[in-house]
DNA sequence: ACATTAAGTGATT
DNA sequence: AATCACTTAATGT
């Protein structure tokens, strides 16, 4: 197990720390859909990573959903990160969109590890600022992309996030993670197939010419 | 064959 | 670009 760990989370560099967590942390698994953190719920543990994707989004009264980012394999949440040095409820919901397996780190242990562990300390810092440059794309999207280009983008990072060339997901989902309608997704594709773009088929989209 | 779910479309705001 | 109302098409049982 922990040549595991020092091989997902290679910046986990003091041994120390490595014994902590398998000795002091559990591993937990959860089938794709699983909802594993919902908004206003305390945290009382925080993932970290080992395999599988989650997605960390919010959610307002309508359903709407604001996307924020994908947690993969070798990362924490930098959500959950704030909430246990403050105190405070999550302010986002996380669903794994894949089986996923992660180590679960009981929030008591991070002030420690923060002031024991210069790596852990790092991981923090790294996993924070990865997440604010991340975010800052989201609102000059919204400010500087039509409809069109943003449906573009989100096709572009989904195909080299799932690593596939067909994507299976209907409009609808598209148009929740756009703030859009699904009517709207249905008619843009429809352009960018006859543009040449993609290839369309019931819940598929393949990506031709991005 | 039937019900269910995804996608397409026109009209309205 | 959003919403509604409705149609058409694909898919599961």
């Amino acid at each position: 197990m922990s040549n595991d760990i020092a091989e997902i989370f290679p910046a986990f560099t003091d041994e120390e720390l490595r014994q902590q967590i398998t000795d002091e942390c559990t591993i937990r698994r959860t089938s794709a859909g699983t909802t594993l953190m919902e908004m206003g719920q305390y945290v009382k543990s925080i993932p970290l990573i080992t395999e599988g994707r989650v997605k960390v989004f919010r959610e307002d009264d309508d359903g709407h959903e604001l996307f924020l980012y994908y947690l993969e394999p070798g990362e924490g949440c930098a959500m959950s990160f704030a909430c246990t040095l403050h105190n405070q409820t999550s302010q986002v919901k996380a669903v794994a969109m894949e089986d996923t397996e992660f180590i679960s780190v009981p929030v008591g242990l991070i002030p420690d590890w923060m002031s024991k562990y210069k790596s852990w300390y790092r991981f923090v810092i790294e996993t924070y600022q990865a997440r604010f440059e991340e975010l800052l794309s989201t609102p000059d999207s919204i400010a500087f992309q039509r409809m069109d280009e943003r449906l573009i983008s989100y096709l572009k990072k989904s195909s080299e996030v799932l690593e596939t060339r067909v994507l299976k997901l209907p409009h609808q989902e598209i148009a929740y993670e756009l703030n859009t309608s699904r009517e709207v997704i249905s008619r843009l594709l429809k352009k960018i197939e006859k543009d040449g773009f993609v290839s369309l088929g019931r819940n598929r989209i393949e990506p031709v010419d991005l």
